[in-house]
RNA sequence: GGGCAAUUAGCUCAGCUGGAUAGAGCGUUGGCCUCCGGAGCCAAAGGCCGCGCGUUCGAAUCGCGCAUUGCCCA
């Protein structure tokens, strides 16, 4: 923030001594006067005396107009603000970067590649699933919304041996359904169990397959079209898309793969075992641990294994990611991932950065699509959608059932999205229905909530139906109330978080901002009348955190895929 | 047996790179619409931040050990 650099330069200049010091600026706390202070424990020792001391010298100092008024506290320094005029700033800046409000723009332009989702063809996509492409596609938004040029990528594993079973299962039941596709998967697994020949002729389906076999090909190929068509079908429904396709079967043998082996074989990390497949020691390249030490690239027949594949489709990425090069993977994953990630980078390459995410439990136990054993995530949208028809007709009962459908649906993705990215990927999150489809406290459409009531407010102010291109209140914003400055001080903060959101990368902190400034304006909604404020000024500046704080909240749920309906 | 991650209020979760009295929601208890949308607001109760050592002016946050849970490897 520009007014903590100001700060900081008055110091230095004032006190040469601390020149290059670090200066921890915080939010002060209730009982503490001021807006915001500064700890003095870091750098006390550089103007050799106690922090105590440094807090007074500190507070000694001229500081620009915008600060009122500095006080010495012990150790700390706080800080008031000149309300009104950094209010004024602060909604200048917002109003005149609108859509880009909280974005510094850092990506410029940059390519970046993002791979998420990538679910097997099977069934339909249960919200274990979902949370992959969630986590993926708020970081591609969030992405753009810095200004990179993003590429999303889906990696389509189009030859399992799972593929083969299900080939199996169908043969002779003429077309197979997406609908049936659950059905038939749980059914295939379980006969597989319990019927080794059944078992091994998919197996074998899958070797030929290996091979480039024309005949299954087509028969693998058919049943991943159907698959994929209906997972992605449930996927849009909550905002997922992708740009790009990428279908393993098309780094069954892979040029890139020829310098990797020779690598590998310079190394002295490759060997055949005993039943002739192509193995690698990863400890030849500088694997640490005994488990995980060795990984099989291909079968004796020649044919190749999925991380050999794996390693070309990342060679295939690494080439076409000019910026970044994201992937997003279940915690599964992680070790698999860390061989992969070694190989890549014995090749000298940079391999993707990836993000992990921890299992959504049900309280019965995990999930599996295997057993059958899931929370669909089109059950779990239409009944959150329903749940939220229901309160929409109740509310707007007089409104075109179109027009309640469509912000019920947004609603329900509202609902879920929220649901599902709050939660810090590296937890397991435990999925309870009553929780996930309630509408209050901190949940998507409580945000939501809050865009509608300041969508009604400016209706009402403007005598318009509509409340996009509304023109700012003129003039400077005087902030009269604890509640409007709470409110305004969290909205200067949006950048940071976005900045930090980015970094680290975390979209479950963009969750708790949008939550949080949502809460702050329900406070000041509640202690601030707007329409029907004291003074005129006092009205229009009202307005003007309103405007605000509309556009702010429509960024971070933009960020989260979440639409702000004018009405719900 | 080994590796990665998690452990914060009765339950579900925040707590950003160590800083002033650890925060929300749900649930519980009590208030708040003659006033902009009650999907809301205000207040109360509820905590050995898993346990133990260590690092330092200062630890929920960093390090080590142990316990429990999730995932993975042979």
């Amino acid at each position: 923030m520009k007014l903590y650099t100001q700060l900081k330069d008055t110091i230095e200049k004032n006190l040469p001594d601390l020149a290059g010091a670090v200066f921890d600026f915080q939010p002060s706390p209730e009982n503490q006067p001021g807006d915001f202070g500064l700890a003095c424990f870091r750098f006390a020792k550089q103007l050799k005396t106690a922090p105590p001391k440094a807090a007074e010298m500190i507070a000694a100092l001229e500081f620009p107009a915008i600060v009122e008024k500095v006080e010495q506290a012990g150790p700390y320094v706080n800080f008031t603000l000149d309300r009104s005029a950094f209010a004024t700033s602060l909604v200048d800046n917002v109003m005149s970067e609108g859509g880009k409000f909280g974005s510094l723009n850092r990506g410029a332009g940059t390519p970046v590649l993002l791979e998420h989702t990538s679910i097997n063809p099977n069934a339909s996509p249960h919200i274990g699933r979902a949370r992959n492409g969630l986590i993926g596609d708020s970081l591609a938004r969030l992405l753009k919304f810095e200004g990179y040029d993003v590429d999303v990528h889906y990696y389509v594993n189009d030859m399992g041996k799972q593929i083969g079973l299900l080939a199996l299962q169908t043969e002779g039941k003429g077309e197979l359904s997406f609908d049936n596709v659950l059905e038939e998967y749980v059914a295939a697994n379980e006969r597989a169990k319990n019927d080794p020949a059944f078992e091994q002729k998919g197996f074998e389906l899958l070797m030929k397959m290996e091979q480039g076999d024309p005949e299954v090909k087509k028969t693998f190929g058919g049943i991943v079209d159907i698959c994929l068509a209906g997972q992605l079908e449930v996927l849009a429904r909550l905002g997922l898309g992708y740009d790009r396709f990428d279908r393993e079967s098309s780094f069954l043998s892979d040029p890139r793969m020829d310098e990797v082996m020779a690598m590998l074989k310079e190394k002295d990390a490759l060997f055949t075992d005993e039943d002739g497949r192509t193995v690698v020691d990863l400890q030849k390249i500088g694997w640490k641990r005994e488990e995980g030490r060795y990984i099989v690239l291909m079968r004796a027949n020649g044919s190749s294994m999925y991380m050999y594949r794996d390693i070309a489709y990342t060679l295939e990425k690494i080439e076409r990611a000019e910026g970044h090069n994201y992937i997003v993977l279940g915690e599964d994953h992680k070790m698999y991932f860390e061989q992969l990630a070694l190989i890549v980078s014995a090749l000298g390459k940079k391999p993707p950065e990836a993000i992990f995410y921890n299992y959504i439990l049900l309280s019965e136990g995990k999930m599996s699509t295997r057993q059958g054993t899931v929370v669909l995530l089109s059950d779990f949208l239409d009944e959150v959608t329903s749940r939220a028809r229901e309160k929409v007709t109740e509310q707007w009962p007089d409104m075109p059932a179109e027009e309640q459908a469509e912000i019920a649906r947004m609603i329900g993705i509202g609902a879920v999205r929220f649901t599902i990215l709050s939660v810090k990927p590296n937890k397991n999150v435990i999925f309870d229905w009553d929780e996930a489809l309630s509408f209050t406290g901190d949940s998507g459409p409580y945000i939501q909530y809050s865009c509608t009531r300041i969508a009604s407010i400016l209706r009402k102010y403007t005598g318009s139906d509509s409340v996009e291109d509304i023109p700012r209140p003129e003039g400077a914003v005087t902030v009269t109330h604890d509640a409007e400055w709470s409110l305004l001080t969290r909205l200067a903060l949006l950048e940071l978080d976005v900045q930090t959101a980015l970094d680290q990368p975390n979209i479950a902190l963009l969750a708790t901002s949008a939550l949080d400034i949502a809460r702050r304006f329900s406070a000041f909604y509640n202690a601030c009348p707007v329409l029907n404020a004291d003074s005129e000024d006092v009205k229009k500046s009202r307005i003007a955190i309103c405007m605000a704080v509309r556009q702010a909240l429509i960024n971070l749920l933009g960020i989260l895929g979440i639409e702000a309906p004018e009405r719900m």
